[in-house]
DNA sequence: TGATGACTACCCAAAAATGGCGAGTTGCTG
DNA sequence: CAGCAACTCGCCATTTTTGGGTAGTCATCA
C-alpha cells in the first residue's frame, strides 16, 4: 500500500459523515490490501462494542456467545501492548485458545493477522485488524508494506469513529476537588484511610470528608467503585 | 508541514537509537515548523514524567514545583479528549488556571497551542505540543497546516520513546483467572461481595477466595488497590 | 500419571470502612 | 457583599472487609 494511496483513505474517512461510510471504506481497504479480512472494531467505556468490517456477521454473534473476548490473544495482547500485534507472536498455548483459533480458522479467519491497539480516553479501546489466509514467509512480507500506514488508518479511523457514533459518557462532567484527587489516588495506591491521612497530613475524618463527597459527585456505591470510576475518567494518574 | 517532509521525520524517529535522538528531532522539527516550541513528553504507569522538548529547564521545574499539571487545562483536557487539543479551545475562566497561563507565557510559552493526547497501556499517556507566539487567525492556518502531521508524529515517538524507555511495569506479566477477573470487575462496579457472590451465584467465601488470589497475584495491599492496578494494567473492562 | 492450578466451600476474630450527625474558616465568583 | 465551594475537625454505632487456617473436585499439562 503506497503512501499515496494511503492519503486518499485519509481524506475519504476524514469526509465520512456516518458509520456506513466507515463500513464501505473497511471493505475498500480489505479489497486495496487483498487482505482476507479487515475489521475495525471500539468499544465504549461502558463496554458496548462496535465496529465495520467485513468479518461473517454469524462469526461475531458466535464470538460474542462464546464469549472469546476473554480468552482471544489478540484482545488480551492489545490490552496490554502498544504495538502492532503480529498474531503468529501471541501466545497460543493453551488448550482453550488454540480451541478458539481453530474455530475462527473454520469461520475463514487467519491464521495470519496483525492487530493495531488503540486507545482513547474513559476506557476506550479499539482496534484495526487485518487478517490473511497465507503463509508465515507471505505475512512478513504483508506486515513489512502495510504495517506503518495500517497504525495511521486505525488511528484516523478511530477518531472518526468516536465523532460519528456520539458515544457520550454521562460521568464526564465530573470534576474532584484537588484534595477528593489527593485522596482516591492514595487510596488507589493501596493506602488505607490513615495511611493516607497522615501522608496528606489531615485528619482521618476530614479524609473521609473528601472520600464522601468524591464518592457523592462519581455517584458511587462505595470507595472501590469510586476509585475505579475515577481512573476510567482519567480523574487520576496512578 | 508536507507529507514527504513528514515522512523523513518516521524515518529518522524509527531509526531513532536513544532518547537524545528523540531529543534533537524535537528541535529539528521545531525548526521546519517554525513553531515558538515543541514538547513531546510521557508519564509512565508509576507517574514519572519522561520527555523530549525545547521548553526552557527553569520552567519545567517550575511547573512541577508548582504541581501546575493538576490545573493545566491541557493536561486535563488531553486526559478526557482524543482530538487534538488547541488550547484556545480549553477552559481558563477560572483565576488558577489564567494565573497559570500568564505564569506560562512569562516564560516564553504560548498563547496558542496545539496538543495531541496519546496513550498506552498500563496507564501510559502522553502529549505532544507544538505551541506559537503568534494571533488565533494566525495560529489557524498553522493548525490546519500542521494538525494531521503532528497526530502522526506524535503516535510514533510515542512508540520509539516507549522502546527506548525501557519503561517496565512488573506487574506486566501478572495474569488473572476468570474467575478472578469477575470478582474483581463487580468490585469495581461498586458490588458488595455479596451483591457480587449472589451475581456470580457463587458463595460470599468462594468470592472472598478469588479476591484474595487476585489481590496476591497484583502483590496489591487491599482490594481498592488490587482493582485499581488491574484497571491500570487493562486486566478488567469495566 | 502425578502435579499444578482453578474452582468451590466453611469458621472465627480483628481491623477497616460506612452512614449520619454537626461546625468553623478561607477564598473565589457573581 | 452575599453565596457557594473547598478545606478542616470530631463522635457513635453498624456493616463490611480482611487475615489465616482447612479441604475437596475437576481439568489441563508435562
Amino acid at each position: 500500500m503506497k503512501q499515496q494511496v494511503l492519503e486518499g483513505f485519509i481524506e475519504r474517512i476524514d469526509g465520512a459523515s456516518s458509520l456506513g461510510d466507515l463500513e464501505r471504506e473497511v471493505s475498500e481497504i480489505r479489497d486495496r490490501l487483498s487482505a482476507q479480512h479487515v475489521l475495525y472494531h471500539w468499544i465504549n467505556s461502558e463496554g458496548r462494542v462496535f465496529g465495520a468490517g467485513t468479518y461473517d456477521p454469524a462469526w461475531r454473534v458466535h464470538y460474542l456467545d462464546e464469549r472469546y473476548m476473554r480468552i482471544d490473544p489478540v484482545v488480551q495482547g492489545a490490552r496490554k501492548r502498544f504495538h502492532p500485534l503480529n498474531w503468529r507472536n501471541l501466545d497460543w498455548s493453551s488448550k482453550d485458545v488454540r480451541d478458539f483459533r481453530a474455530d475462527a480458522q473454520d469461520a475463514g479467519i487467519g491464521p495470519q493477522g496483525l492487530t493495531i491497539p488503540i486507545r482513547g480516553p474513559g476506557g476506550q479501546m479499539a482496534h484495526l485488524t487485518a487478517t490473511m489466509g497465507c503463509s508465515d514467509a507471505e505475512f512478513a512480507s504483508f506486515n513489512e508494506a502495510n504495517g506503518r500506514y495500517l497504525i495511521l488508518l486505525g488511528h484516523f479511523f478511530n477518531q472518526k469513529a468516536l465523532e460519528l457514533s456520539e458515544i457520550r459518557n454521562d460521568d464526564k462532567d465530573v470534576a474532584l476537588s484537588p484534595r477528593e484527587v489527593d485522596a482516591l489516588t492514595f487510596l488507589a495506591l493501596g493506602y488505607t484511610r490513615s495511611q493516607a491521612a497522615d501522608t496528606l497530613s489531615i485528619s482521618e475524618h476530614t479524609l473521609r470528608v473528601y472520600i464522601e463527597s468524591a464518592r457523592h459527585k462519581l455517584s458511587a456505591m462505595n470507595t472501590t467503585h469510586a476509585v475505579a470510576k475515577a481512573l476510567n475518567l482519567g480523574l487520576l494518574v496512578i
